[in-house]
RNA sequence: GCGGCCAUAGCUCAGUUGGUUAGAGCACUUGAUUGUGAUUCAAGGGGUCGCGGGUUCGAGUCCCGUUGGCCGCCCCA
């Protein structure tokens, strides 16, 4: 075992790895081009500070982050947001809104890897900016659930649990805590399904005892499953805010019923994600039986794009990444087998038959079809064990007897009928017999 | 950054209380086979037993360290 190793948490792709991430990556653009997004992509290495700026400093310490040769900053991209947030923030002058766009693409986190987590990953990203209201949620959760759904998940494999930063705010408001309080709460709350009542530690040490009638009513909030729950719990409270929140609620909870996708949403209020960036709905993917990592999350970021110098600009996006996508696959047995053989082997008499056979493959070829055939002279015996092997269905036998009446033949491998076709057809021939255009 | 388990051929693994030249199956290459493929038979290549050190007459085996993997904690954009 000499030689090299990659990196940890890096992953090498042999080809039937990279054909199953190819089937994620192709499912994800197959789904976002339906839902008329453009995909971009960006450089993979930036200015360390686009991330401190958007995260804080302490974010250095997961980050693949050095100094270059001229002496600049950078980092290789743990996310997209902050970079897509510039593109979009740069030209948001002269592009149509709303702006839907998504990429796919590969990040690096400088972090201990574990189940479904890896230090460099691909994610597929895709936001929607200058578009204030529901409706840009609609269409993401929409786009979210199509991105999991259009590999054969279905509402028994995976779900989107919804949630809202706005109403936590105006709702710990209305319970009379101040905004560093606030921000606390959410944190306890964003580690309570984890660690129990344990998760308020950190909330006590930095602000002092919180009152039992205020705890109740916290837990009472984040244990909140339905729309008529917090409705319940919020109209009472009288408030401009919250009524005009509690529309939108039900717009986004409407619209996506409207699409039949309700069985894949769940309120959840006990969702409120970790980095405090998020401004609005925050949602979450998981997988049902809940034994992996989310699999995908995102929510509005509405102040980021201004937070990084450009204009205001209201913004929602959400990420799936490939990691955990590609576990829940495997265990649900939606892998698809690896294809890697040709359409057609073509076997070769000799010397002088595959200089005819050459001529025929590259026009086969031209054409788009996978074509095969042996570098060096075998017997035919061989030539057909490995055509065989190869997965092909079809073979081309160019040998003396065929290329004299300027024939060939044409053997389908799978039920190992044979015909001759006069060369000129061939193309047509193999394509139809092929089921191909 | 912290903790638990693990590491023998490309893969799955065997390897006796420490004892000669480290094995099997699968896979791979070649031949039996100069005009017809899933079988069969034969041969072959491939290992500094993850790496380094220690104990010992002798280490794949015991001890220490290290690297990597899996799992968990912290974190999770």
């Amino acid at each position: 075992m000499a030689g090299f190793q990659s990196l940890p948490g890096f992953r090498e792709f042999y080809p039937e790895d990279f054909s199953r991430r190819q089937h994620i990556f192709n499912g994800w653009r197959k789904s976002a081009n339906a839902f008329g997004f453009q995909e971009y992509d960006a450089p993979v290495l930036e200015p360390l500070e686009l991330y401190t700026t958007k995260s804080g400093d302490e974010i250095e310490g997961q980050l693949f982050s050095f100094t270059d040769k001229g002496d600049r900053q950078v980092s290789l991209r743990p996310e997209m947001t902050p970079t897509v947030c510039r593109m979009v923030g740069a030209k948001a002058g002269a592009l149509k809104r709303p702006i839907k766009w998504f990429s796919i693409a590969e990040f690096y986190r400088y972090e201990r890897a574990q189940k479904g987590r890896l230090r460099a990953f691909n994610q597929f990203n895709a936001d929607i900016f200058g578009e204030a209201g529901p409706e840009a949620e609609i269409e993401l959760i929409a786009l979210l659930i199509q991105c999991l759904g259009g590999f054969g998940l279905t509402k028994d494999d995976f779900y989107v649990r919804l949630s809202d930063r706005n109403l936590w705010f105006y709702y710990l408001e209305a319970l009379g805590f101040d905004e560093a309080q606030t921000r606390g709460i959410l944190s306890a709350v964003d580690r309570y399904e984890k660690m129990g009542d344990d998760a308020f530690k950190g909330y006590v040490e930095a602000h002092g005892a919180l009152a039992d009638d205020k705890k109740a009513k916290v837990l009472a909030f984040l244990k909140i499953k339905s729309l008529p729950e917090l409705e319940a719990t919020l109209t009472p409270l009288g408030s401009e805010k919250i009524t005009a929140r509690l529309t939108d609620w039900r717009k986004v909870l409407g619209g996506v019923a409207a699409m039949g996708l309700a069985d894949f949403i769940a309120v959840d209020l006990g969702v409120v994600r970790g980095l405090a960036y998020y401004t609005g709905f925050v949602f979450e993917a998981f997988d049902r039986k809940g034994d992996l990592r989310a699999l995908a999350g995102g929510g509005r970021y509405n102040d980021l794009v201004k937070k990084l110098g450009y204009a205001d600009l209201p913004a929602v996006g959400f990420a799936i990444g490939d990691v955990t996508t590609g576990l829940l696959l495997e265990q649900r047995g939606l892998t698809p087998a690896y294809v890697g053989g040709p359409d057609i082997y073509v076997v070769i008499g000799g010397e002088a038959e595959r200089r005819a056979a050459f001529a025929d493959i590259q026009v086969l070829r031209a054409e788009g079809l996978r074509v095969e055939y042996p570098f060096k002279d075998l017997a035919f015996g061989k030539q057909f064990k490995a055509a065989s092997e190869s997965g092909a269905k079809l073979a081309l036998i160019y040998g003396g007897d065929e290329l004299a009446k300027g024939v060939v033949k044409i053997r389908n491998l799978t039920d190992r009928s044979e015909r001759e076709v006069p060369r000129a057809e061939v193309l047509a021939e193999a394509q139809s017999a092929l089921g191909k255009p």
